[in-house]
DNA sequence: GTCTATAATTTGATAGAC
DNA sequence: GTCTATCAAATTATAGAC
């Protein structure tokens, strides 16, 4: 991977996860970087195969954070998840990049839609099994889906204190008021 | 409102919750009832606007589904919520109209924006008193964020069955497991 | 209310020179 | 690896006839 290849990774990503799918163009990052729309296709040939680039990446990336720690407890796990998601908004006010491509489902090429269930798939997995107990599987889907959630509201109120509204009671033991 | 109008934004919803703001044409609106672009353009003279007005009749529909309750409990309104969002998964495989917007936000027209803001503080104040309790706010956008993720996880998963776990906690008396 | 015609722009992608 | 040049298609939008 050049250096270009991958400056063009971070715009498409930064723009997908601001504008989704279509809302970025070969012309739009090559302006960025000062080159032409041609070369972008030397190192990317199709769109489709960039954004599935880029929702690889994503995942690489994720999953590098989230690694074990000894003796972690089911609330540290979430924790890391929630302050990985809480980072995204945090940073520049942008979703989570397959949260984002999830919800365009509908628009997606196949190449890429595999990608997002691939990560979605792990991040279940993976939460599951550190999180541990009768209920695990469960309790997975659900602090994924608020954190998901928690960046739309952020993102509708322009506020992130909306994200932390939503998922204040991830962690604490009795997530109920 | 004329009847072409409405199947008009029938047919933009449709697209838009299936792949958001870029994710229809006005030629295509057209094309599939059979009229010009041109015409759609007689009754909304522009995407922005007419992409306002769906996400304005969107919420109109969704507060009508609401109402109160006499004698309603916590549970009995955040199941309510919970049956409408699951309603739309389950019809179509599509998510929320305004939490694709929401997550698209930074591709929006500033016309379209104000709508799903709009409707998401309208949502949490509608949850939030109905739902009472010390913590009710935050409840509130916890629920509404699940709700929304859970969308996103089930279009992820090409699988309903993530919503309802990713949900499943939101009406018992402690959400943890 | 719908049409034809068209403008102006943007898009993803390719061919071939350097 | 980047460029010029170009293509075919799609986009939002407008003017004006019927």
């Amino acid at each position: 991977m050049t250096e270009t290849a991958d400056r063009l990774l971070d715009l498409a990503e930064a723009r997908m996860r601001d504008a989704g799918y279509k809302g970025f163009s070969f012309r739009e990052l090559a302006a960025e970087i000062g080159i032409k729309s041609a070369s972008v296709h030397h190192h990317f040939p199709t769109k489709a195969g960039m954004a599935a680039a880029v929702a690889r990446r994503y995942g690489e990336r994720f999953f590098d954070l989230v690694g074990r720690r000894p003796g972690e407890t089911a609330d540290d796990v979430i924790a890391i998840y929630r302050s990985i998601f809480r980072g995204e908004i945090e940073r520049d006010g942008r979703m989570c990049l397959n949260g984002m491509l999830g919800a365009e489902a509908g628009a997606l090429p196949a190449e890429v839609l595999e990608e997002i269930e691939i990560y979605f798939r792990r991040c279940i997995d993976d939460l599951s099994s550190r999180i541990g107990g009768p209920n695990a599987a469960e309790r997975a889907f659900h602090v994924m889906a608020a954190l998901e959630g928690g960046l739309i509201l952020a993102r509708a109120y322009g506020d992130i204190s909306a994200f932390d509204n939503a998922t204040a009671s991830l962690t604490t033991s009795t997530l109920a008021a």
